[in-house]
DNA sequence: TTTATTTATCGTAATATTGCAATATAAAGA
DNA sequence: TCTTTATATTGCAATATTACGATAAATAAA
């Protein structure tokens, strides 16, 4: 089918899930690594980086964008990009949170 | 195309992207949940708990031995699943990388 | 106004993912 | 051995994702 029946999720495995999957595509975690690296850059600079044509980016940006963990804006022509510090810090949390919880208790597997 | 280029990025992004994916899927979230909350359970508790059919969660439990962040011990003819200790604490420790690669800098956006 | 620059959108092709019914496999117990 | 129980695999249908050429839209510069 392809269709994920989210709702018999809870509304948090659907939103960690939604930003994992976000996060599952090595551009989006290339333009990521690359917008931390340089702190901010324009959309043109980041399909030179990567190396996929320029409405392919747009689409990885726009995910970036829908899930807020980017941020762009308009300058001229162009628009710079940078990453979202609060929103940033909001999804390092729920991750964080994700995989304390395991860590966080003794080891007792089968 | 569906087709990921995988071969214009790092061993680390692909990785890293590839994790993330298999994260990226409210029913693996909930199956990881349930095995931290119970430690160890059967594919068939699995089965009952989440609410999609046995091939289903059959498939999703695929995906997360595939990555190593599970672990499955067959007793007798049923098959006993809980996180893989060590490969959680080291994939754990891919994103806490990842995320604080920003937050340890100082926000400077545009 | 015309042209150049930059990004977004549309359309499309190819592949991937999700989900399940049917069935196969494998081990335990009668 | 035969049956039961639990999991894996196969095959398939529906939807999603990825990538890109062509093109639109919007602004700056000439």
């Amino acid at each position: 089918m392809g269709l994920t029946k989210s709702d018999i999720f809870t509304e948090e495995q659907n939103n960690l899930a939604d930003l994992a999957k976000v996060l599952g595509h090595p551009a989006r975690i290339a333009i990521l690594q690359h917008l931390i690296k340089v702190n901010a850059c324009i959309g043109g600079d980041l399909v030179n980086e990567i190396g996929l044509a320029q409405p392919t980016i747009s689409q990885h940006l726009k995910e970036l964008k829908r899930v807020g963990i980017i941020q762009g804006t308009i300058e001229g022509t162009s628009i710079c990009y940078c990453i979202h510090p609060q929103n940033w810090r909001e999804i390092q949390s729920l991750f964080t949170t994700f995989f304390t919880d395991f860590t966080s208790k003794i080891d007792s597997c089968c």
